[in-house]
Formats: C-alpha cells, sequence, structure tokens
DNA sequence: TTTCTTTCTTCACATCAATCGAATAAGATT
DNA sequence: AATCTTATTCGATTGATGTGAAGAAAGAAA
C-alpha cells in the first residue's frame, strides 16, 4: 500500500469531489479514482456510495479517511525525525494571501534561497480560508494568511508582519470626520468575505455611524484611483494603500486605537515544515524587525 | 511512499542482516538492499552504517525503524476498521510450535477452512521463541506458542489448550517413587533449551531429589522409545506421550499438585489479526471444550 | 599479509503497477 | 427528455520494483 493513496483518499473526504481532489493534486481524474477503487479493493471495504455522482464517503469511508489522517501524520513524523533542526531541505507548497503575495513574497524568496539553498517552494495563492482548507487537506505545507479567530487549533501560527489599518481619505477630505465621510461620500470596502474584508467590516461595525454607500472592490489599486478621485473612502492595510499613493491621498490612523492586521505563517502541527515553520517565519522578516516581534 | 518499505525496515532492524531479512519476506537480497538505499534517499537520511558488513542501523536509523512500526500499526488499525469483526478472510502467517503442529494442525486447519473459507493461512513451525520474535517483526500475524513468562506485554494471548505434564515411567518402575527413579535411572529431559523444556525443568527444580545422569532428546517418539526399553524417565504432556505410548508405559500425575502446559495463541496487539484473534482461537477446541476455559 | 567466505551493492533486464487521454456511462440539472 | 457535469473504463505509455548475475567490500581464516 502506498501512503500517496491514502493522502488522496484524505484529500477526496476533504474536498467531496475526485475531479477538484484531482485538480489539487496535480493528478488526472481517472487518476484519483482508480487509486480509490484499488484502495477498496484492497482493505476490501466499500468506501464510497457510488449512487451518487460526486460519490459520497459512506460512514465506513469517514472512519478510514480519518484514520488515514493519523498514518500519514505519524509518517510525517517520521519525516521530521530524519530532517535537521536548522536547515531546511525539499520541495514544498506554500500558500500567499493575494495582498502578501505582493510584498512579502519577493523578500521571503530572496532571503529562503539565500539561507536555504536546497529548498524549494512552489507558490500558490488564495484567500485565507481557502489556503486554510488546503492545508488542512495536506494540499499545502504552509501558507501566509490573515490571523485571528478564522485559523483553527490545530494549526501553529507564527507572525509575520503587523499592519496598521488606516482610513484612506480623498483629497478633499482631509479635515472631514469619519462621521462626515460616511454621510457625504461612499464607503469602498476592500474584499468583503476574505480574512482582510472581514477584519475590516468589524472595524465598520465598531464604530458609531455607519456607511450610506459601500462599493466593494477586489483590488487595491482600483480603490485608491477611486479614493484619489473622490468617490468615497476607504480602509486598508497601510502598507497596500501606500504603494499607490504617495500624497495624494489622506491617511488616517484608525481611533481611538489603532488596530491591525496580522499576517501569520500558518502549519499543521505534526506536518512535515511543523519544526521548521519558525525559521521560515524569520525569512520574512527584513532585518530584525520581526524578531522583535516574535514573542 | 510504499509501506512495504517501512516493513522491511522494521525486519531488517528486528534482524540486523539483509540477507536474513530477504529471506523472511520472501524477497532477495538486492530487492531489500535497494528499497534501503531508497528509503535513505527518500528521506535523505543515513539510516545504516555501511562501514560494517552487515550494515548497522544508525542511532537516527533505530528511531526511524521504531516510528515505522508506529506508522505500520496505524495503518494496520486502518486495516482493522474495514473488516467485518466475525468473520476473517486474507492471506495470513500462522507460527506453531512443533508438537503443537503435530496434534492441534490438523483440526485446526478443519474447522478454519469451514468456519471461513476466504482466509488463508501459509504455515511455519519454529520454536517458541523463534515465533515470538517473527511476530513482533512482522513476520507472522499469529502463532501457537507455550504460554508462561516468555511471551512479552505486547502480545495479546488467547488459551488454545492445557495439557497435564506427567511422568513417564518404563514399566518395570511402575512401583517406583520419583527418588527411586531419580536414583536408579536416567532423567530424560525433552529439549531443554525450549518453552516447553523450561517448564520442564522448573519442575525438576522443584522437586526434592536430582536426577543422577541426564540425556536430553528432542523428539517425543525418541524420548517414548527410551522409556519403553527401561533407560529412563521423562516428564511430557499427556497427550504428546499418549500418542506413542497406550500401556506399555505407565504415566503418573505431577505430585503433589498437577502441572499443566498451556498453548496459547499469541497476537501482537493492534495488528492485522488482532481483532479476531479471539476467533482464531476457537478454532482450536474440538467442541466447547476450550469455550469453557477460555476465560 | 594473503586468501577465502560472507554479505552487500550495482547493473541490465523483465515484470508489474500507476498514470494519462479519450471514449463511455451514469447521476444531476434544466 | 435533453443536457450538463462527473465518474468509470480502456488501451498505451511511463515509471517503479523485483530478479539474477557479476562485482566490491568487510570479516574470518590461513
Amino acid at each position: 500500500m502506498s501512503l500517496n493513496t491514502l493522502r488522496t483518499l484524505t484529500v477526496v473526504a476533504e474536498i467531496g469531489s475526485f475531479v477538484d481532489a484531482a485538480q489539487r493534486l496535480n493528478m488526472t481524474l481517472s487518476a484519483v479514482s482508480m487509486q480509490m477503487k484499488t484502495l477498496e479493493t484492497a482493505l476490501d471495504a466499500e468506501l464510497f456510495d457510488r449512487g451518487f455522482r460526486p460519490p459520497q464517503l459512506t460512514p465506513l469511508g469517514r472512519r478510514v479517511a480519518r484514520h488515514a489522517r493519523t498514518v500519514l501524520a505519524a509518517y510525517d513524523g517520521l519525516v521530521g525525525l530524519c530532517q535537521s533542526p536548522d536547515t531546511i531541505k525539499g520541495d514544498f507548497r506554500i500558500g500567499f494571501v493575494p495582498t502578501s503575495s505582493v510584498r512579502l513574497l519577493p523578500g521571503f524568496l530572496v532571503r529562503v534561497r539565500a539561507r536555504f539553498p536546497d529548498a524549494h517552494f512552489r507558490i500558490e495563492t488564495g484567500l485565507s480560508d481557502d489556503l486554510l482548507a488546503r492545508l488542512k487537506a495536506g494540499a499545502l505545507d504552509i501558507a501566509v494568511v490573515t490571523g485571528g479567530d478564522d485559523v483553527p487549533r490545530t494549526m501553529r501560527t507564527y507572525p509575520v508582519s503587523h499592519e496598521a489599518l488606516v482610513f484612506c481619505l480623498p483629497p478633499h477630505a482631509a479635515d472631514w470626520s469619519i462621521e462626515d465621510c460616511m454621510a457625504r461620500i461612499s464607503f469602498i470596502h476592500f474584499m468583503p468575505h476574505t480574512g482582510i474584508g472581514r477584519l475590516i467590516a468589524q472595524q465598520l461595525d465598531r464604530m458609531a455611524a455607519t456607511p450610506g454607500d459601500v462599493i466593494v472592490l477586489d483590488r487595491v489599486d482600483a480603490v485608491a484611483e477611486c479614493v484619489r478621485a473622490g468617490v468615497g473612502f476607504s480602509i486598508l492595510p497601510e502598507p497596500d494603500i501606500r504603494r499607490f499613493a504617495t500624497d495624494s491621498i489622506i491617511l488616517r490612523p484608525m481611533a481611538p486605537e489603532p488596530v491591525t492586521r496580522d499576517l501569520v505563517l500558518a502549519c499543521v502541527a505534526g506536518s512535515r515544515l511543523d519544526a521548521h515553520a519558525g525559521l521560515l517565519a524569520e525569512a520574512f522578516a527584513p532585518g530584525t524587525n520581526t524578531a522583535a516581534d516574535d514573542r
């Protein structure tokens, strides 16, 4: 029996579809189907109910899939035994949330290549929820996601950057209060259904006034252009908006106290990179910045 | 990574030699060698020190081998999930101590074939210690051995038969006391270095007198002939000696209280047959005999 | 040391299993 | 029913794994 087959089972169980599982595993649909069929014959058990078109796991299939995870975790632990604690080598898959991929990825790659020449990373991007699901399914080894309550307990997290959320106001609103903005111009909500978007929504809920009109956008540069044009105001992580606005957009810290969006490196406990995630997190720190934050 | 490779590693670690491991696994030496080499490259770790001719496990190799056992145990547990609790199917390897293979094996096979037509057993014989070692190494799934202190805690045991030990005296010694026998004829010790032999030695130590002369034999029929010829007396399990002696040999129960030699079905906890060992043990009971003993 | 034996490694070759792509079949959806 | 999506099946290809013979290296014997 190959451990790959068990890994496939866990991904199928996680995703609930052979096609999507195949896509995530970089395999053909037929390969996944074959593996599951041979697994069933090898175990002499009905793992799937083929009466449904995305074949449904039988109760036994669910138990087997869960047990397969423990087998794989045991194997990952074995692999971990063989890795020296202060260097990293091998092929890994790392996920980035879109905003972090723009700013953090290049520096990360440069530092990691210098420090761990034998480690190779396949980069994938996705929203926090998506990346976390892929981590759990074993399709990613590690990922940079928005920190917060959304990260399950089974994952270890390492702080990677703390970014202040700021109000972004058009030039002509430099003297306006936030309540003025709410009343007079639109609120531009960046990606409401993502990790960062939910954080922004939280801040919005916390405020006294509510925005009259809301515009939803999914690109920072689009938000910047709209703000600059005076269409509305927004809330964004400072480093993101700074990439598009030098002086034509007014940045104002969150009141009464500053709010930060924390990006964390997440890694399932006991997985391949579990023991090395801390080292990788350091590769995000330009200089000694996060070394101090790291506690 | 294939679980077979890990299984090979555990056997090699147990046995300490590639040739012997290959023999036990029904593989070629070169296959074992290549598996270990690919394992080392896959894990990127030095598992063996090739400076010695039976390659020695490195400290890391030992830890990996131990961890491999837990991975395999987890997988065996997964297989166990899929097996219905009241029937047995598949190919298994079962070990028998020599004396049990003569008397218990045929009935066992008959009953097992009737009850579990989809289960096939490859029979191997060996002394208790040997069989227990093979069980631990995963080279056997289950084995009939002499019960007692020699069976490690990690194994589950199920009573298979209780056999009274008896004195076997030549016809002309019918009226002699055991002390008379000790003084006047030889003691014929059956297989001193085996499970049954150690049990016999225990009884010998427990007695007041010590035998003047000891003859060592490793075949029950040879013992029977020697006793019949008046060369000496012996201690044997009653069913064994009865196969060769009807009335020409005097059988006398052990005094002051009877002593039994217990044959048990041994099985490593969590292994493939762990959940079914009880069912198999029943197949040794002709009728309801051991059903009563089974507690 | 030299030689011999044992044991592992390496190589070419055969065998078997896994994967892919395309065609087919079967449940969902309209 | 017609259509769409998704899984299965099948032949061809690729890759992995085992075998057997030859070579190398360690340990034992001379």
